[in-house]
DNA sequence: ATAAGTTCAAGGGGTTCA
DNA sequence: TGAACCCCTTGAACTTAT
């Protein structure tokens, strides 16, 4: 039906209208701020049923759990540098720059319900 | 090593398509305009893991301290040779320590994630 | 011709408040 | 919860300097 290019854009998540790209996925308003508030609280969503509910725009309210789930499949993450190999610490010589590099209670992540990530 | 012109020049740094040679090392516009950026910030970046995050086309906005760091050891600088301008490496001075480093000098600057904005 | 600097719109993450 | 807003970072395009 759409014949513009800058056709509508969906939301890989409840199919709403996208608004862009967050978190590595084309999501609207409502599941970015869903997403970045979920993650940041950390907490375990568990779904009542069988972890299948529907996501939609008029659903994706009714369980977190799931909606979390398909924003993760739709490859929702916190920005995580990709971690190559196993970090070799270049640094390990220089007892200021280990020092930092390893005690930093910063190490944390991996989609993790990490608290605070690269950022501002 | 890339004298033709008929062949592709990648950027030293993340593998884009370079656009010549930008503070001593043949970058793309992105890499250039980064470095140009950071260094005249002179803030402090710190990777969130261990300054070994790959940097690459599509990844080189998620950790901004590692590609600074592989905008160093690329050889980028300001044409200042004045040393004070950019961040002293902590491990610049243990060879061992540059040996062993995969890439070369990494360094680790910690003027603590204050205000700094690690972030893509 | 090269490389350094400048501009500016777009991208995207965070915050606010109804 | 999510629309609206804020603001910083990016990078392509452009200008200036050598």
């Amino acid at each position: 039906m759409a014949s513009r290019e800058d056709e509508v854009r969906s939301c890989a998540v409840c199919g709403d209208r996208a608004t862009g790209y967050h978190f590595h996925a084309l999501t609207c308003e409502g599941c970015k701020g869903f997403f970045r508030r979920t993650v940041k609280k950390g907490i375990g969503l568990t779904c009542p049923f069988e972890q299948c509910c529907e996501v939609n725009k008029n659903q994706r309210r009714h369980c977190p759990a799931c909606r979390l789930q398909k924003c993760l499949d739709a490859g929702m993450r916190k920005d995580t540098p990709s971690p190559s190999v196993h970090p070799q610490p270049a640094c390990t010589l220089s007892t200021t720059c280990v020092a930092t590099a390893h005690t930093s209670s910063r190490y944390q992540h991996f989609h993790g319900p990490a608290s605070d990530q690269v950022h501002q």
